[in-house]
RNA sequence: GGGCGCAUAGCUCAGCGGUAGAGCGCUGCUCUUACAAAGCAGAUGUCACAGGUUCGAAUCCUGUUGUGCCCACCA
């Protein structure tokens, strides 16, 4: 603390000088869940709102992503909540299959063991210990944040009743024929040792090595260009297009396979792009997915030459080495026999990594489990099409559509053992059978079930309605299905949001999952660039929220939060909110000090001066704009919205403007602490969904109520009030320019100087006593001379700077302003003078112009005067 | 290879047909009794480039350049 703030007055001895989040946010939150503030009653009579969260992977803990979708749906829902509707925030965490599971392998790996040291049932026991310690950890962090979730309603992807929704679905689907078996070529990460989908690849541009080989002899050769060297082992073909002359001779025959003794037929297949190396691609069905369709196409055996590690399994010299070193060895032995045509030349191309533990993929032909997604994926592309889902921002529709349209089958099976177990039974004789919850697997000599798990995000696509009881018609189903708005990043418009999409419209008889999905940015550091550890610009929310509270935190990221486009954050800008905080906070102490109440009628406006009547006026104005943007998901237009209003409107003018008032007491006094105190109730309340703590603290000390988490959102009143707005617009201007000058005259701020104010005939006199205050001007006494002039906004200003001040100085300015007004003028009149103009421009353009003429026009009357009235001006 | 987006003040971004805006940063003066985490005043932009449409373009169209993201089986 600095010395000049232990001055604070006694009055006020709750409230220090300075907003020291650290004490207050804490046990409010505590307070605000005992109070039960944040639960919802399925029996409400109250419409329902409801979003749920997406839910965090149990081993993780969060980051500014999270702090910023949390933000946004703490907003939405607390602003809800206040206008009256029964609001579910439903939170919750996903198990999150193969992410957990590696996880917990690398705790297991720091113990010198593997997951098969202990076994299925131990490993998956040493899972769940795993997720009791560190999914507190998470609950913990969004409480920092403020999250107002029901806490009573927490579900996990794994506990009982999500797993019965899970199973429940599976059988449903299984049933429906939209669930089947099948080998295919699959992505395999050798590391994670399981299938992984599609969207899990992580495609990164890598160096490689392109060989070109030789296959065959003399005239019945073909050489073929390959970055996997490797899986020439299991080449079953040699493919050219049909139309390819070249090649003619050879289509039918068969050549010899390298290193194999094996001869290989030639076969033409559309698919071979003639103009691309050499014309002749070698074929793998068992490890390419082009070449495993040539080979269906042609009939073709597939042999399978890599295990699931990655490693050789054709007897002979490369027996055992794995896929890489394999691949050098090959090539080396290729080189002994002369079969490298072209020296193997440097070759970027797009290699699959897995999206867990980045290990290079291998394409392999499997076993699997699928959905067909046609039929569900129509669903899901249709509801969006007939505006059953609104997309916001719309234009992430297109995005939506393009994968919605374009949907592979989804690879659902995964070999690990974290995850909800495949509800298959295999008998003795290659039976096969799907159990549905409430049935009893069959049971008896040979029969074992699936040992493959789902997908992570076949559960989490059930999330909105599996957290609300479904399969059982529940109370809470009723009431909060659909949900009201899905907030999520575009990052996970494919992988969870289309998920819910299909498995909701199906399993909720065609009712989608919810009216609305708004997508936002990704969060970044303040250059923009990607927040990622390796880079070193990662943060961990809870250090900014121990500095600067959650708060300022949470208003960073709402006001940098435009729809669907990135977030960038750094931590100057959390630090000017917690600036901010501290300035409401300040404010509130002033009010407080000078008896602001929210006690009482709010004065009919014929007893308000036109200082109140004007913050009355734009405040409601604002309450409508906030209300606009609310419903529109502009957390940013609507943040700054608020940060203007309150800092530049209410905090720098009003509250000035009121000292005077405040000081004279009686009456007039007691009308602006009402006013002031209705201005910052609706202001806190308007601002608490985004900063709820400072906002909390300050609403209760204001208004001695209980909670503005329970408070009634403000309502535009209607009041407007467009003649006290110009009347005080003015005041401000008389007030700037002459600050403006005192600033250009080298004038101290504190320092007093004599003046005397001619405002007769203006709607100011009734302000010259806040003129007086706030341009610090003493009355004008005995000898008293008129050294500097203002004719300002009708009125004028005589000072006495008897020899202070630069007259030259100032005339330069006042002719450069001069000059500039007299442009404008004339580029106004002269297109007001355009018929052209007149004629097609629409009536509010040709008004504004009119405007800005008259405003040029007094400009012009004012620097005049103010020119002439500058001593010596003759 | 396709698709989408972006190029506006030193930095990060709003604006998206009628005089260029915000936050942070910057310059000057101030501890003026709510707040120095503050106040007041101030500076800063051929709105990427080139054409076009229009009475008028940062804003609409076309092209160029640069840049980002998503999708894709080119060996």
């Amino acid at each position: 603390m600095t010395e000049n703030t232990q001055q604070t007055p006694d009055s006020t001895p709750e409230l220090p000088t300075q907003y020291a989040p650290a004490e207050v946010e804490g046990p409010l939150y505590e307070r605000w869940v005992e109070r039960g503030y944040f639960e919802a009653d399925a029996k409400s009579e109250k419409p329902a709102y409801t979003i749920v969260i997406p839910p965090p992977n149990v081993t993780g803990s969060l980051h500014l992503g999270h702090a910023f979708e949390h933000t946004l749906i703490d907003a939405l829902t607390r602003r809800k909540r206040m206008q009256g509707y029964e609001t579910l925030w439903q939170p919750g965490m996903d198990h999150a299959g193969i992410a957990t599971q590696n996880v917990v392998e690398r705790e297991l790996a720091k113990e010198g063991k593997s997951r098969h040291d202990l076994g299925r049932e131990a490993f998956v026991e040493r899972v769940w210990q795993w997720k009791a310690e560190s999914g507190g950890q998470i609950s913990g962090q969004m409480k920092r944040l403020g999250d107002g979730v029901a806490w009573s309603r927490e579900r996990f992807t794994m506990d009982e009743g999500l797993s019965q929704a899970v199973q429940t679905i599976f059988k449903k689907l299984y049933d429906d024929e939209l669930i089947y078996r099948a080998e295919r070529i699959i992505n395999w990460c050798p590391r994670c040792l399981t299938a992984i989908s599609d969207i899990e690849v992580e495609y990164q541009d890598d160096d490689g090595e392109l060989v070109s080989i030789r296959y065959g002899e003399g005239d019945a050769s073909i050489v073929v260009a390959t970055t996997r060297a490797e899986t020439m082992l299991g080449d079953t073909a040699v493919a050219v297009h049909p139309e390819d002359e070249r090649y003619q001779h050879l289509v039918g025959t068969e050549i010899e396979l390298p290193l194999t003794g094996r001869r290989i037929p030639v076969v033409a297949d559309e698919h071979v792009d003639p103009e691309f190396g050499t014309g002749a691609v070698k074929v793998t069905p068992a490890h390419d997915p082009n070449d495993f369709e040539i080979g269906r196409r042609h009939d073709l055996p597939s042999l399978t030459v890599l295990d699931e590690h990655g490693v050789i399994t054709v007897h002979g010299p490369f027996l055992g080495l794995d896929r890489f070193e394999a691949r050098s060895a090959i090539v080396g032995a290729l080189r002994a026999e002369g079969r490298i045509v072209a020296e193997k030349r440097p070759y970027t191309h797009s290699v699959g990594h897995c999206s867990r533990c980045k290990t290079t993929l291998e394409p392999r032909q499997s076993m699997q489990w699928w959905v067909r997604t046609g039929p569900l994926a129509k669903a899901a592309a249709d509801a969006v099409r007939d505006g059953k889902v609104k997309i916001h921002p719309q234009e992430m529709e297109k995005r939506y559509f393009d994968w919605v349209d374009n949907l592979h089958d989804w690879c659902i099976s995964r070999q690990l053992w974290w995850g909800h177990r495949i509800p298959v039974w295999y008998g003795p004789d290659g039976e096969m059978v799907c159990v549905g919850p409430d049935e009893q697997p069959p049971s008896g000599e040979g029969w074992h079930q699936e040992t493959d798990v789902l997908d992570t995000w076949f559960s989490s696509g059930l999330w909105p309605f599996s957290t609300l009881g479904w399969p059982e018609r529940t109370e809470s189903l009723e009431k909060f299905y659909p949900n009201s708005v899905l907030v999520t990043g575009y990052d996970i418009l494919f992988f969870w949001v289309v998920r819910m999409m299909m498995f909701g419209l199906y399993a909720m008889d065609g009712t989608p999952p919810f009216h609305t999905i708004a997508l936002h940015g990704m969060v970044r550091d303040q250059f923009g660039k990607k927040m990622s550890k390796s880079f070193g610009n990662a943060v961990n929310p809870l250090d900014w929220m121990d500095t600067y509270g959650s708060d300022a935190v949470r208003f960073t990221l709402a006001r940098g939060a435009n729809p669907g486009v990135d977030v960038p954050i750094g931590e100057d800008w959390v630090q000017g909110s917690r600036n901010f905080a501290n300035k409401i906070w300040n404010a509130t102490r002033f009010a407080l000090m000078n008896g602001a109440t929210v006690e009482g009628e709010l004065p009919p406006a014929e007893k308000l001066s036109a200082t109140d009547r004007w913050i009355l006026s734009r405040l409601n104005s604002v309450v409508a704009e906030v209300d606009a943007y609310y419903d529109d998901y502009q957390f940013a237009k609507l943040s700054d919205a608020l940060f203007h209003f309150a800092w530049d409107e209410v905090f720098d003018w009003y509250v000035e403007l009121s000292k005077t008032t405040f000081q004279g007491g009686g009456e007039p006094a007691e009308v602006s602490a009402r006013v002031l105190g209705e201005v910052l109730d609706v202001t806190l309340k308007l601002l608490h969904p985004v900063v709820p703590f400072v906002t909390e603290t300050l609403w209760t000390a204001l208004t001695g109520k209980e909670s503005v988490v329970v408070a009634d959102w403000p309502k535009d009143s209607g009041f407007r009030d467009a003649e006290a707005e110009r009347e005080i617009e003015n005041l401000q201007q008389v007030i700037t320019e002459v600050r403006r000058f005192r600033s250009d005259q080298g004038l101290q701020p504190g320092q007093r100087v004599p003046a005397r104010l001619d405002l007769s005939g203006t709607p100011l006199a009734a302000h010259e006593g806040a003129i007086r205050q706030l341009l610090r001007l003493q009355p004008a006494e005995e000898g008293f001379q008129a050294t500097a002039t203002l004719p300002v906004g009708g009125a004028t200003v005589a000072l006495d700077l008897s020899g202070t001040i630069d007259i030259e100085a100032e005339r330069k300015r006042l002719t450069k302003a001069l000059t500039a007004a007299e442009k404008d003028k004339a580029q106004c009149t002269a297109k007001l003078g355009n018929e052209a103009f007149l004629a097609k421009a629409a009536e509010v353009a040709v008004e504004k112009i009119r405007t800005r003429l008259a405003t040029a026009e007094a400009d012009i009357e004012r620097l005049t005067a103010q020119l002439a009235a500058l001593p010596g001006g003759n």
